[in-house]
This record gives structure tokens, C-alpha cells and sequence, in this order.
DNA sequence: GATGAATGAGACTTCATTCAT
DNA sequence: AATGAATGAAGTCTCATTCAT
């Protein structure tokens, strides 16, 4: 946990630091990042940064809590109820995986390579995973098959999994060049044709529309 | 591409410097890796390493092309057919994947994590991304078509792509804690009882059985 | 140009630093001289060397300038006018560059070396070459010829080009084996005579003398 | 002294190894050269350069004797006798000098800089320096003052010192950059004019006239 | 509480030299 | 005799962390 010092601080002071740190993160990795670019990025002196956090790894924790933070506020408190249909949910869902990315590009990388080398290490450290997409979905088809929207003979936890994939994987594709060129392969894009996200939503509701009624 | 005094040592040889360097970016990444541990892992002298490669961005790119030899010969080689039913296929594809992860975690956990930060900051470089699991995939889809087995109103691209996310998630699931907690979450096991791979396994199949005839 | 950190700390510590160096420069050239070396004759950590400079090269191109303005301030400053004789003020110029050698012996070294290897190496970097001792010298002829001090027909350029090769030389037996014993031939010193500084300066006033009234 | 494997050599084959390593020594000095770059220059493995040599070291002073051997051969040999005037010889002994560095870059460069760090440094090892063009400027004024040439009241010994002074910095001005600079600073060249050997030869010549007849 | 200079271990890489073939 | 692969010490530089101000 952050020093009492940090705790202090404005809360806009201390995610001016997340911010700076994430970046720095996002872009290099744990090891990657060096506390000098972190402490520019954030702009604040190198020893402010260790009255603030014991070490590295810390600070790596506690940006990773901000992300956890972030997605709750962003994604999940947000989309609480299923407004209209199942399939109209899953479309404001990935639209509102791609704003979430657009304003914290960062934290979103963090997060989703989060399966990645580094996270494991710390894993021991990060006391609770991050089930909250898991949990909001499994809730999503809760509703979808209580108002009867469901068609295919599905169990709830195997279509939950099942559309929980597509986001992962589609908040993959914005954040890894791979993930990327993986659905520009099932999509069967042309490497002189542009991919946009619409024709990937497009992609995903097709891919869902035989499981509904 | 590694230099010729690397090309000339046995293939035995150089595996055995593939391994003990794999070992090293598998457990900390390629920043976290150091020169120092790949050498001792790899049993030879911080020397020789500079004769055999150009550096270490060059030995983490020939690292990655052993990764993607690993999945040719023990994965795609001996699935060329579907023998059975699709359902048979998925279900021993997921067994070799698991047989691929004990015979090669360390490669299977660098390869999973090509998303990753690091292997993003090396894309350009990498010239053909691993596509020979979607290619797969699709292939075994196609087969199973037109064998009439799919009862669904589905698109191929679609049902492969679905296909693939399971194979990803899964073999994620074999590396990363959070998918293993992922999984966890969707089977509903509690935190006291055991998950198999078996359970994935089978939690797989029976998603994908309503699909099937 | 030195960073800020370096430009903080006193001239004294600014001066043991540049002192360190040039020790080890002028004893084992830019390729020979260790930054370990230097660090430990400077008495500076390690690491405390790259707060103050960009790298070895920088620090090299630094040590340069305190030679130029060692220069400046030790020699062309201290002889402005010509007190005497031309022939006085050239021995005083001679015992000058004596006193310059005993005070800062690894500077001159340096200084006297710029024609050689390294310097090339980086006289692109060097942007005004140090012509202050042509310089120098070419406005005493221009006084003595004034004074009426010149006997031979001989232009102002090519007299002061004369003297200057005098003082170019002469510095270079201070320093260098091969001008000594250079020296020690054009005398008809044998190898068991000593061979003083003033056997040099005599010897230089008695090859002027014809050229002067 | 070399091994006697070098010398089983044909002196063809250790002239080419002297050639590469002299570019070498030329281009980055005792310490810059490295092992690797020399035998790739002089077209010999790695270990026969040890077969060759007992070290680094020894090498450099062998090369050092190459130098004082071309000089023998290309310089003093040629100019025994003092053909017509005496500014007729140093005019052709000038030239000559500019034949020589055209000839021999490398050895020049590295003779050139015999004054500088590395010499010094092996200067214990090296038994017998070289004065041969002391000398041979020595016999010339000599000549010249049986003939009757020398107008000025100036001693042997001195004329000679004088004299050398001009074929050692002339031979500067073609190897460093910075008497390149010097010679144009006396001789009034603007930057953008042009300054040819020629042109120094002449201003040489121009400041001995008034020593002779 | 905040700064940023200082530390020295450790990063990647190159080096002169040795030695098995 | 010749090769060039192997060695590991040492090179330059960066790092996370500490500490005097």
C-alpha cells in the first residue's frame, strides 16, 4: 500500500502520478520503465516518488489497483441493467470498451497484458484478480435469459464465457498488433483493406446473432 | 538471423541455448531477462552468446521463430485431418495444447504473450505474425462443414473465430493466473476445489455441443 | 556541454574532476583511459560521472576546453606586449611554457597530443581549433618588427611560423621521448650527458640571433 | 621480435599483414585498434595472428619498425646526395614527403604520431628511435655548407634543427587537422580559399631564402 | 515534506587471448 | 601451421534506491 505521504496528496495530484507512471509502464513493460521516466512523466522530483512508495513494485501495484478502479467507474457502473436487447448491450458494451480506451489508453494496456510476465510475478501480491468483467457479464446473460432472449439450448456460465472471450479478445485487438491482425484474418481483410472497429462489432453481433432469439 | 557459428553448432546445441534462453524471457520478460541468467541457463560463456547472435534483441527474435517451429511441428503437423467428429478434433486439439504446454511451457508462455509489450515494441521486425493456429482452426471448421456437422446457422469465419478464442483462452489458462481465475469464476468452482484441465476441457465441449449436430 | 548537475558544483570540485581525467587521458589516451580510472582519479562514484556528462566523449571534449582556457589564462594572457628584445621576450615565452608544463603537465600533454588520433576522431566536434598560440606569436613579430628588431629580410607570417615551430617543438620535449632525444641529437649531446631546458633555450636564442639586429 | 612463424613468411604476405594492421593503428590509435578489425584488414585468422605474435604489443612495435624501414627505404636512401641547391633538395625533399604519404598513409600517420600517448607508453620498448630524418637533414646542410650556400651566420646544428622543423610540421600539416589549420592561419588563407601542398611548399621555401645565398 | 545529487551494482557488449580441432 | 570458437574480464553506461540539504 502507498505511503501515508502519497494519501495526502489531492486525488488529482496522485492520478496526475498514476498517469505518468502508467504510461511509462504501458509502454516499456515493469522492467522496462525506469523510475527517471516515470518520475518526468509524472512530474515529480525522484525522491518524491520514494516518500510516496517503497519501491518499484509498489508503485507498479498501486497503478495497477488505479486500473482496477478505472474500469469499475468507467465500464462496469455504467452498464448495471440491460437497457434493450442482449445483442444491442453487447454492441454499447464494446463501443464503451473503445471509449474506456480511447481516454485511458494506458491503464487498458496495463490491464489486458496483465495475463503477461509481469502481473504473474506480482500475482502473489494482487490480493483480489480482476473478475469484475467476468462477474458483469455472467450478470448481462442473467437478464438476457430471464427476459427470454436466448434461443440456443446454453447453459448461462458457458455463454457467459463465451461473450466474455469476444471482449477480451476485442480489447485485445486494440492494444496488440497481433490480436489485430488476428481478426483482420477471420474477417478475411485484405492487407490494402482498412479494418475499423465498427466491422469488428459488426463481426461479433453476426457471430451472436444465431445464439438469440 | 543468427550468425553462422551459431548455425554450425549441432542441433542439439542449439536447443539447448533456445531453452536456457526461453527459460529466462518466459519467467521475466525480455527487459527482465539479463545476459548474465540466459548464459548460465543456456550453459555457455556471456561470450559466446555475442558470437551466435547480434545481440539480445536478435536472440529473443530467433527465440521467437523457434517458438513458432515448436507449434508447426507438434500442433499443426499432426492435425492436418479432422479424424472424427469436430467435437473429437477440439477435444484432442485441447489435449495437445496441454501435452505442447508440459513438453514446452517456457516457449508456450513467451508465445502466449506476443500481445505483450515487448513483443509489440519488436513487431516490426517479426515478419510473419503466428497465424498458423487461426489458419488452422478455420481449416478444421471448413472440414467439419462439409461433413454437415454444424447445426447452426453460422458463418465458417465466425465459428472458427469462436473456436479460436477457446483455444487461446485455454491455453492462457495453462500459463496466466488470472485466465486459470477466469475460469475458475465461469465453471463456478469455489476457491476450495480443484479445477482440472479436464473441467476446462469438458466446460469447453459442452459450450460447444448446441452448435453441433 | 557539461550538464547542469556538473555546472552546480564548485570551480574547485569542477577543477579535481577535470584533473582526474586528464590524467588519464594524457597518460593513456581517450581509448586507453577507463571511465573506472577516471572516476576513481577523480574521486567521483562511478555513476556520478554521467550526472555530469553525456558519456566519455563529452567528458573528453570538456577537458579540452579547461586545456584551452588553462592556455588562456596561463600563458597568452601573461605576455600581451613585449617587455624587451624580441629575443627576451622568446626565452620568457620559453620559460613560460616550462612553468606551464611543471603546473599542468597532464593538460599540456593533452594540448601537444591534439594533432594525433583521437583529436582528429573528434575534431568535428571541436569547433574552434586552438590556433591562440599562432596567434599569440604572430603579434609579437608584428612588435618587434615595429621595434625595429628584425634584421633578416624575412616576411612577418613566415618569422612568426619560424618561431612558432620553436615553441610547437620545444613543448613537445617536455613531453614526448622521441622530441627529447630529437633535441638531444641536433645538440651533440651524448647519451651520458644530461641534457637541461636551458641547453634547449640557449640553443633556440642562438638560432634567432642571426635573424635579429 | 616476431616469431619465427612470421618470419617463414613471404615477406609479400607479412607486408600485407603490416599494411592491415598499420590502417588500423592509422585510423583509431594503440587502444581503439582492435584484434578482430586488424586481422580482418590484414586477411589473416584470428589465431594465426597469435601464431605471428606474442601480443597486441608486440605488433605495434613491429609495425612501428615497418615505419622506420619504408622511411629508410622511400626517403633517406633516395637523398644521399644533395643533387643541385640546397633549397633545390628541400624543395624535393618536400615533395618527396608528399610521395611518401601517398604512398604509405597509415605508417606516416602512425610515425607522425610517435610523440603521442602510445609511443611513449612502449617507448621503453622501443630501443633505437628514430632519428634518421634528424640526421639526414643534418648531412644535407652539411653539404650545402661545403658548397658554399649558407649566407646566414648560423651554425650547422642549428640550420639543421631549423630545417627539420619544417619537414616535421609539414608532414603534420598532412596527417592532422589541426596543423593543417596552423599552416593556413600563417599563410593568411581564408576559409573559403583553398590551400594546397604546393602553397606550403612555397611558403617554406619563401622563409629560406634569406638563409642563403 | 521535497529535492535531486550520489551511489555502486548490474545492464549489455566488446575485448585480447587461448585452445581444441 | 592454421583456424575460428570459446572465454571471462573489462568496457561504457543505466539503474533503483538512499541521503544530505
Amino acid at each position: 500500500m502507498a505511503k501515508k505521504t502519497f494519501q495526502k496528496l489531492s486525488k488529482e495530484k496522485q492520478n496526475t502520478i498514476f498517469d505518468g507512471a502508467a504510461a511509462c509502464f504501458a509502454e516499456k513493460g515493469y522492467y522496462g520503465a525506469s523510475i527517471k521516466d516515470i518520475c518526468e512523466n509524472a512530474d515529480i522530483s525522484n525522491g518524491a516518488l520514494y516518500k510516496y512508495f517503497d519501491n518499484k513494485e509498489e508503485l507498479f501495484l498501486e497503478v495497477l489497483l488505479r486500473c482496477q478502479e478505472i474500469l469499475e467507474e468507467e465500464l462496469y457502473k455504467k452498464y448495471t441493467h440491460i437497457e434493450n436487447s442482449l445483442k444491442q448491450t453487447v454492441e454499447a458494451y464494446l463501443n464503451q470498451i473503445i471509449k474506456l480506451h480511447q481516454k485511458y489508453p494506458d491503464y487498458i494496456k496495463i490491464y489486458s497484458n496483465l495475463g503477461s510476465f509481469e502481473a504473474d510475478l506480482l500475482s502473489d501480491k494482487l490480493n483480489q484478480p480482476f473478475m469484475e468483467s467476468a462477474d458483469y457479464v455472467y450478470n448481462m446473460v442473467q437478464e438476457a435469459r430471464e427476459k427470454g432472449e436466448i434461443k440456443l439450448a446454453i447453459d448461462d456460465k458457458e455463454l457467459s464465457f463465451l461473450l466474455d472471450n469476444y471482449f477480451i479478445l476485442f480489447l485485445n485487438s486494440l492494444i496488440s498488433n497481433y490480436h489485430e491482425i488476428r481478426f483482420r484474418f477471420f474477417l478475411h481483410k485484405k492487407p490494402e483493406e482498412a479494418l475499423t472497429n465498427q466491422d469488428k462489432i459488426n463481426f461479433i453481433l453476426q457471430s451472436i446473432t444465431p445464439i438469440l432469439k
